[in-house]
RNA sequence: GGGCUGGUAGCUCAGCCGGCAGAGCAGCGGACUCUUAAUCCGCAGGUCGCGGGUUCGAAUCCCGCCCAGCCCA
């Protein structure tokens, strides 16, 4: 900690100033306030403009050059051109936008030919705050002191303002209290008028102003951000203080989830929270987390899975239900598995899977519709369109246009698809029960090249031990998986409701689980009971949030999209 | 579990073929009433992840450990 942060402290507490006050009335937040000044860029509007460089500093892919007119209106232009210097005057070509709420040209080119003033375009896109009284709260993140007025900027999640302290206004007893007591990571409240600088900044005229927690530590550099991946999963508060990236991405998360549940509800779903603390791990192929219970002196398990209680519910007769929450898998720590990850399931009385894949299509399409704003969207380079109706096509007829064999092969012939294991390197390919092997080989050779959404549908029944038998063929389920940049977002099928079929499902998996796969399901006893009791036609679907979250904002790694994930103690 | 890469100031990073521990930002002092990666002058800042070894001498070479990332299992 800074010895100079804690004596202020101490310095404030002398003169009866409370550095840890209890409250602070704000206006409201800082991104609302920009919000009512400044009108949205229509997307992809391409303006011309001409001005002096007074300043040009590199960037993550390029420069970023303060462009300004003869009146000293600016714009920040972004752009890949070589050489430019300070103090030239230069026209440029590029798409208008907001750049962390300021207007900016982004992919601006050199250009000739008419242009149209800084200032015109400005005031097209930024209004007049006609000194409107503001009270607002906020981080300090920069300072400028400038003598006898200081400039500075405070940012709350909703985003930035400057602000402007000067002596006139204030008074100078007030000033210099403003000098000696503030640090870059305050957090601070000022009340005061807005008005747009020559520059053409939104700015608060600081009238008065409140220290409201004291930072004792110094912020992460201002400009590179905080980039120790490190640090920026131990300590989240310091990457969502230092990072606009990481804010936008958890509020995206956050709008999302709303979304989805706004559109379950209007639906007709109800939602419901099942116990998180089973007898049996069950509804899922994965190894649970175990826990004791000492009044009741017994184990009990994280669920891996909310399907069998879900299922009892539609038994008891809620017609719609969902559950939205953190399953648990005890298993490693990758780029795509956290143990404790969010899912939606969502289960729907008198559907059956084809029903549920064209609620999936609706589903999507909303959810990215009103958090990105388009039904395309970028991933690691690629374009992903999610215009429905999605591919559909059948696990075994991928299966077969990749390898050549057909479902006998797949489903009859262990020791021919052995041999394919064994060419296609799979490892342990020898120890693994025909289910896993046939599992395995499938996302070797089908799921690598998935990049489209794409529904899977018609699962062999022996990886489906919850799904209904297809009405079809007696060796498949009516089941299909939702699969997007090769990633599994969500896994659905008719349900299961015969409870004779599904004790002998369980027993099945009963032997695979003594034939060495330990992550074969558990029976859950009641869950079947509950099937006799007679569950209505129903189909069901699980859909996994983290990786949807991973989509939408192109990240390759879930623990980008998490805010706490798990790391060892250091 | 295995392989590779990394851990140096609060942050971003250089230094690593052994020889005084460095820069920018942040910080401290000073100048400056439209600055915005402010600018200008000056100053201070270190368990070089931890432990051991080699050496006259180790951030640097060797061994072990910890943490993280990537790849593989």
């Amino acid at each position: 900690m800074e010895d100079s942060r804690l004596k202020k402290i101490e310095e404030l507490r002398r003169r009866g100033i409370n550095p840890y006050p209890y409250r602070f009335e704000i206006s409201d937040f800082i991104g609302n306030v920009r919000k009512r000044f400044e009108r949205e860029v229509p997307e992809g509007l391409r303006v011309r403009v001409r001005g002096k460089a007074k300043r040009v500093s590199r960037t993550e892919e390029g420069f970023m050059v303060r462009l300004s007119d003869e009146e000293n209106v600016e714009i920040l232009v972004f752009t890949k051109e070589e050489g430019l210097k300070p103090g030239e005057v230069y026209t440029f070509e590029g798409v208008l936008s907001r750049v962390e709420g300021k207007l900016s040209l982004v992919d601006a080119k050199l250009s000739e030919g008419e242009v149209e003033s800084i200032k015109e375009i400005k005031s097209r896109f930024d209004s007049d705050p006609q000194n409107k009284e503001v009270s607002l709260a906020g981080r300090l993140v920069s300072l400028r002191s400038m003598g006898k007025a200081i400039f500075g900027h405070i940012q709350d999640l909703t985003g930035r303002i400057q602000i402007y302290v000067k002596k006139d206004v204030v008074g100078e007893e007030e000033f210099r209290l403003f000098n000696e007591i503030f640090d870059l990571g305050d957090i601070i409240g000022v009340k005061g008028k807005l008005f747009r600088t020559q520059t053409g900044e939104l700015t608060v005229e600081v009238q008065s102003f409140r220290l409201l927690a004291k930072c004792l530590h110094p912020l992460p550099e201002k400009w590179h951000g905080l980039k120790d991946v490190e640090i920026r999963y131990r300590q989240r508060y310091l990457d969502l203080i230092a990072n606009p990236d990481s804010r936008r991405t958890f509020l995206l998360r956050s709008r999302l989830i709303s979304e989805l549940r706004r559109f379950l509800d209007k639906k007709g779903f109800v939602e419901v929270e099942t116990p998180i603390l089973q007898p049996v791990a069950s509804g899922a192929n994965a190894k649970p987390f175990v826990t004791y219970h000492n009044y009741l002196e017994m184990n009990l398990y994280l669920r891996i899975a909310p399907e069998l209680y879900l299922k009892r519910l539609i038994v008891g007769g809620f017609p719609r239900v969902y559950e939205l929450g953190r399953n648990f898998r005890n298993e490693g720590v990758d780029r795509t598995h956290n143990p404790e990850f969010t899912m939606v399931e969502f289960y729907a009385a008198y559907w059956d899977y084809r029903d549920l894949m064209s609620f999936t299509e609706e589903l999507l399409t909303y959810l990215l519709e009103k958090v990105v704003g388009k039904l395309k969207i970028s991933y690691e380079g690629k374009e992903l369109d999610f215009t429905p109706p999605f591919r559909r096509v059948r696990y075994f007829d991928l299966l077969k246009e990749k390898t050549g064999k057909d479902k006998e092969f797949f489903l009859r012939d262990l020791e021919g698809l052995k041999a394919l294991a064994k060419e296609l390197e799979i490892p342990n390919y020898e120890k693994l029960t025909h289910a896993k092997l046939l599992d395995k080989v499938f996302e070797r050779v089908a799921e690598e090249d998935l990049v489209q959404p794409t529904f899977v549908i018609d699962f062999p029944k022996l990886l489906s031990p919850l799904a209904k038998t297809h009405r079809e063929d007696t060796d498949l389920v009516e089941r299909f998986e939702l699969i997007v940049a090769t990633y599994e977002i969500a896994n659905a099928y008719t349900e299961l409701n015969d409870p004779t079929d599904q004790k002998e499902r369980f027993l099945q998996q009963l032997k695979e689980k003594e034939m060495g796969d330990e992550e074969a399901m558990e029976i859950d006893e009641d869950f079947i009971r509950a099937l006799e009791y007679g569950m209505p036609p129903t189909a069901g679907e699980g859909i996994g949030i983290d990786r949807l979250v991973m989509l939408l904002t192109d990240t390759d790694t879930i623990r980008d999209v998490i805010l706490f994930p798990h790391m060892r103690p250091q």
